[in-house]
DNA sequence: AGCGTGGGATGAGATGGTTG
DNA sequence: CAACCATCTCATCCCACGCT
């Protein structure tokens, strides 16, 4: 899910679970929010500075029919909920990542884009289906255009890499690329230099001996297997182990 | 003399707790 | 739910001090 919030803020948020909160709880937290996130100003010195939100701004700038002290007593409920924090005792509150996923998830409602946006975005998606590299660049490029702001994109990662498949490709001489799948869609790519030249037909069967071994495992328990393998298997499965541990 | 820095005093603003 | 009070923290001001 992707919202914006204010000029320039751009959050990514997953699903959260929450109970509901009572309407007027909704309604402080959307206003703690909004406010916080309005009270941006630019110092003298050219930083930026954000302001806790206190109960008394609140009921003012908002016309609220409810006394500071009423406010306050919600403001703690949210608190003890995770939602809200504030730095020091006689602080204002701020929203926590929680709040902001609540705020984003209950509160702010969708607005769909237009349909000339989303044929749009569906054929660019469509150009590059294949593609895992173009799909994030274009993904991003997207996500910035349509929320006037920065917008940073991740593939989803597995807790653990876990190996799925693995090619050798030869290139020249002792050269072989070396291209590694992992069940998450990332690719590693990197280049083996081999002691001896071997033909494709080699590089073949190396990789089936290990797609067979390795399939849906992660390094951990790759390591932990003892394997008859032969030198040059036992070398690339080193290497494989190598990337997937960097790739945790 | 002018400037920068550090420490103390004070006021403003916010909170939690208590009471009606 | 609102009002009041004690308490806490921050920001600001003022002053003393040291350096150039």
């Amino acid at each position: 899910m992707i919202s914006t919030l204010g000029k320039g803020v751009l959050i990514l948020v997953g699903r959260c679970s929450m109970s509901d909160l009572s309407p007027r709880q909704q309604l402080i937290l959307g206003l703690v929010i909004r406010e916080y996130i309005s009270s941006e100003i630019e110092t003298e010195d050219g930083a930026r500075r954000v302001q806790p939100v206190g109960s008394k701004v609140l009921v003012e700038r908002y016309n609220l029919d409810l006394s500071p002290a009423t406010i306050r007593n919600e403001l703690a409920r949210l608190e003890e909920r995770g939602l809200l924090t504030h730095p020091h005792t006689s602080a204002g509150r701020i929203p926590t990542d929680a709040g902001y996923r609540y705020f984003v998830e209950s509160l702010m409602g969708d607005e769909d884009l237009s349909p000339d946006e989303q044929r749009t975005i569906q054929h660019q998606f469509h150009q590059v289906r294949l593609d895992l590299d173009q799909w994030m660049r274009l993904a991003s490029s997207v996500l910035a255009r349509a929320s006037g702001g920065a917008a940073i994109v991740t593939a989803p990662r597995a807790p653990q890499a876990r190996f799925k498949h693995l090619q050798l490709i030869s290139t020249q001489g002792r050269l072989v690329l070396f291209v590694l799948v992992l069940m998450d869609g990332s690719v590693k790519q990197e280049m083996l230099t081999l002691a001896d030249p071997l033909s494709q037909a080699d590089l073949d069967a190396v990789s089936a001996t290990l797609n067979g071994l390795l399939s849906g495992r992660t390094a951990e328990e790759i390591r932990a297997r003892r394997l008859d393998l032969s030198t040059l298997e036992a070398d690339v499965l080193a290497r494989v182990v190598d990337i997937m541990s960097r790739a945790d």
